[in-house]
DNA sequence: ATAGAATCGGAACGCACGCCCCGTTTCAGG
DNA sequence: CCTGAAACGGGGCGTGCGTTCCGATTCTAT
């Protein structure tokens, strides 16, 4: 079992279209969008995406790796910066922001469905990363102690669904979401 | 045009069914439960639903009418409570308390869609509610003033979405609601 | 060039859902 | 009763999805 055999010429030439479709619709319209349109938009038939994705949720993951994966370098270099506590609050803003513009990042993010699939090492990877810096933030004392990686995960669905309904009613962005972060820090 | 005519038994009795299979089955499983299984659980045909209802969603209406009406009555009172800046607060902590144990009431406070269907008398009375609530808890000095109606729609789909992931990874209930409910008094 | 395998594409499949149709059953007034 | 109309119910339609299949096509090693 060759795990990376040579492809031939325009089967990578087609795996890279679909890859390319796919980060373009996914960003957009997140896992809702159809395979059928990734297909059509990368110039190739369904059948063709299959034989190189065993699943729209494989390509999915293909696509989002990279990205999510930066997020968890992000966190784990933060974690070892100077003021961690600041430097959180800011990370979360920024993370939320991003997954405003990308669908394909809020559906990532907001994935942790109750039964969190242990094949999923982007998954746990970037939990584990996450937890790491909010440590780092509650050891220096910026956040509150009785805060866990899995109200994180709840607090980022809680905010994403308070700036989709911000953007849908031309609030300002963010303010909601700056509140709710702001309740984060321990009592003064 | 006779607004209600008098059913004949049988109609009445499979539309009594209907209406409380509709209830548990909505109450369990929001809008997504099959129309099939309501009928199913009805014993009668998904045809005989659609003799009393023209879709489903008019049955979903239907079946949360009620509880809606209920919430934006006590938003009214609590509107010329004596102190209705606390009673905000814990209103909103009942509604999603409420919510929490039915399914639903989240799908009906959360389909607040972007394009709010004019035609939805109970959607507009809730938020106008809900709305004047607000403004006398913001005129008793309890709420920051910056605060608008559909920042309250979005504040409770944000709180839902927490509330959802803390009972999934068996947090306790209600502790990062009430740390965005807080966030909502001036500062002090 | 040619054979043979790898790859392609899109038609076809299976499934689930909301909704409608229509032969059959049941009710209620004369 | 008895009969016409109202109501029933479940099979069927249209849709849209993810997935699979297979004949046609294209590439590459000889």
């Amino acid at each position: 079992m060759t795990p990376d055999k040579p492809l031939r010429a325009d089967a990578r030439r087609n795996r890279d279209r679909v890859l390319q479709a796919a980060e373009a619709a996914f960003s957009a319209e997140g896992m809702a969008v159809p395979l059928d349109e990734i297909a059509r938009r990368a110039g190739v038939g369904a059948g063709t995406i299959y034989r190189h994705f065993p699943s729209k949720e494989a390509l999915f993951e293909a696509v989002i790796h990279d990205r999510i994966g930066q997020f968890a370098d992000e966190a784990r270099t933060l974690s070892a910066a100077e003021r961690p506590g600041e430097e959180f609050l800011a990370f979360l803003g920024r993370v939320i922001d991003q997954a405003m513009l990308n669908k394909a990042l809020c559906d990532a993010l907001e994935a942790a469905g109750s039964p969190v699939k242990p094949s999923d090492g982007v998954q746990r990877d970037v939990w584990e990363a996450f937890g790491a810096l909010l440590g780092a933030a509650q050891r220096a004392g910026a956040v509150r102690a009785d805060v866990d990686v899995s109200d994180l995960r709840a607090l980022l669905s809680g905010a994403l669904a308070m700036e989709r309904h911000a953007r849908d009613s031309d609030r300002p962005a963010g303010r909601l979401t700056g509140l709710l972060l702001d309740a984060l820090r321990p009592r003064p």
